[in-house]
DNA sequence: AGCATAAATAATAA
DNA sequence: TTATTATTTATGCT
C-alpha cells in the first residue's frame, strides 16, 4: 500500500525562504517588496502582506487561493482523508506524481503563486468527485480513492508480563537496537518485528515524558 | 503548558465491550439483543445494529448524538482544534477533568449512550461558544481555550553527521535506550533531551518500515 | 519536486 | 483516565 514512488527526478528546486512571523514583522515595516528581490515567494507570505488588499500577483488571484486552501483542508477531513490518501490518489489519476508532502505545503500556502495556480483546478476536480462518490456511500469514496477499500487500523498489540519484562531487560542494556537486534529480539518473543521496533520507539517517548514531570516535581 | 491534571477521581467505570465489525457481523446474525447481555453497549455499536430504525434507547436518541458527534469532530478541525485542547479547555471551565481520550472516544462513539447523553450538552455549548470567539479573530479563540496564545511547532532539529554517527553507534548498542542514558547521550551531544529521545523513537519506526519492505522484495 | 524523518496527534490496552 | 502504541502532518534538505 505505501510503496513510496523511487523517482528521483531532478529540477530546479524554488529556494523557497521560510521566515518567521516574527521576522516578517520587521521586514514588512520597510514596506514594498518584503520578500526577496525579484524572485520566489510563497502565497503565504504574499498574502500575509498588511498594506494594500492583496489583489493579483501577475495575474494570480492570492486571496482567492488562500480561501480555497483553507476550504480544501476542511473538506479533506470532512471525507476523512489523509494528506497522503489525497496525494497517492491524484497520482493514481492524473498525470504528475503528488507526495504529501505537496498536499501539506498547498494546504499550508507554502508554494509559489504559480505552483499553487497550477495545482488548485485539479484539487479542487478531484475532490468535487470524491465528494460526489462519498455521497454514494462510504465504500465507493474508498474506491475511488484507491487501494484497501477499508483499511482498517492496526490492532494495538498487548504484551505479556514476560514480554514485557525481556523487552525492558534489552531497553536497559540498549535503549536504540540495531535492525538486526530488533529482529532478534522480535524472534525471539514471537511477536512483529514493526511491533517490537515500536514498543522501544515509544518506550523512550514515555522516558522522556517521565524525566520532563520529575524536572518539574509535579511527580505525586 | 501539557501539564497533566493528576485528579484521580474514582468513578464506577463504564466497562465497554469493544467488539471488531467482525465479530459484529457473526452475532448480529442471531438477531435481538446484539450485544451483551443487559449490560452497557457502546453508541457506536447500538446505532450499527441493521435491522429496525435505530430509535431511542432508554430515551436517548441515538441517532442524534451519532450524527452529533460526527458534526463535532468536523466543526473541531474547523476550528482548527485538538482533542487535546478542548479537553483541557473543559477541565479549566466545566467541573470535571476531561481526558484527550475521553474527547476521542466521544467523536468515535466508543462510550456508553448514557455518558454520551451526559457529555453531548457541554461539548455542544462549549464548542458554540468557541466558534463565537473565533469569530471575533483567532487570538480571541486561543485565549479562550487557555494558555499558549499561538504555540509554534518546534523547529525541526538538524543533526550533524558527527552526532548521528554517534547516536547510531549507540543504536546499535541498544535501541531502546533508559531515561538515564538518553539524558547522557544528550549531554553528551549537547542536544536537548527530548530531541535525543524522538530521534530514537523514529530511528525505530524507520527500521521497522525498513524491514518490512525488504520482507516484500520491494527493495531498489 | 519530494524523500527522509522530526514532531505532533489520535486511538487504545490496561 | 492514564500510559502507551500507531498514524498523520510538517519541514530540512538536496
Amino acid at each position: 500500500p505505501s510503496t513510496q514512488a523511487a523517482s528521483a527526478v531532478v529540477s530546479q528546486s524554488p529556494v523557497v525562504i521560510a521566515p518567521q512571523p516574527s521576522v516578517m514583522k520587521t521586514v514588512t515595516s520597510l514596506s514594498s517588496v518584503p520578500i526577496a528581490c525579484g524572485d520566489t515567494a510563497t502565497v503565504g507570505q504574499l498574502v500575509s502582506k498588511p498594506q494594500q488588499a492583496v489583489g493579483d500577483e501577475e495575474g494570480i488571484n492570492l486571496e482567492e487561493i488562500r480561501e480555497f486552501a483553507k476550504n480544501f483542508k476542511i473538506r479533506r477531513l470532512s471525507l476523512g482523508l489523509t494528506q497522503t490518501q489525497v496525494g497517492q490518489a491524484l497520482t493514481a489519476t492524473e498525470g504528475p506524481a503528488y507526495s504529501q508532502s505537496a498536499i501539506c505545503r498547498f494546504e499550508k500556502l507554502d508554494i509559489t503563486p504559480k505552483s499553487a495556480q497550477k495545482l488548485k483546478p485539479v484539487l479542487e476536480r478531484w475532490l468535487a468527485e470524491a465528494e460526489l462518490w462519498n455521497q454514494k456511500g462510504q465504500q465507493n469514496l474508498m474506491e475511488f480513492v484507491g487501494g484497501e477499500p477499508s483499511k482498517k487500523r492496526k490492532r494495538r498489540t498487548s504484551f505479556t508480563p514476560q514480554a514485557i519484562e525481556v523487552l525492558n531487560t534489552y531497553f536497559e542494556k540498549n535503549a536504540l537496537p540495531t535492525g538486526q537486534e530488533i529482529t532478534e529480539i522480535a524472534k525471539e518473543l514471537n511477536y512483529d518485528r514493526e511491533v517490537v521496533r515500536v514498543w522501544f520507539c515509544n518506550r523512550r517517548q514515555t522516558l522522556k515524558n517521565t524525566s520532563k514531570i520529575n524536572v518539574f516535581q509535579v511527580q505525586q
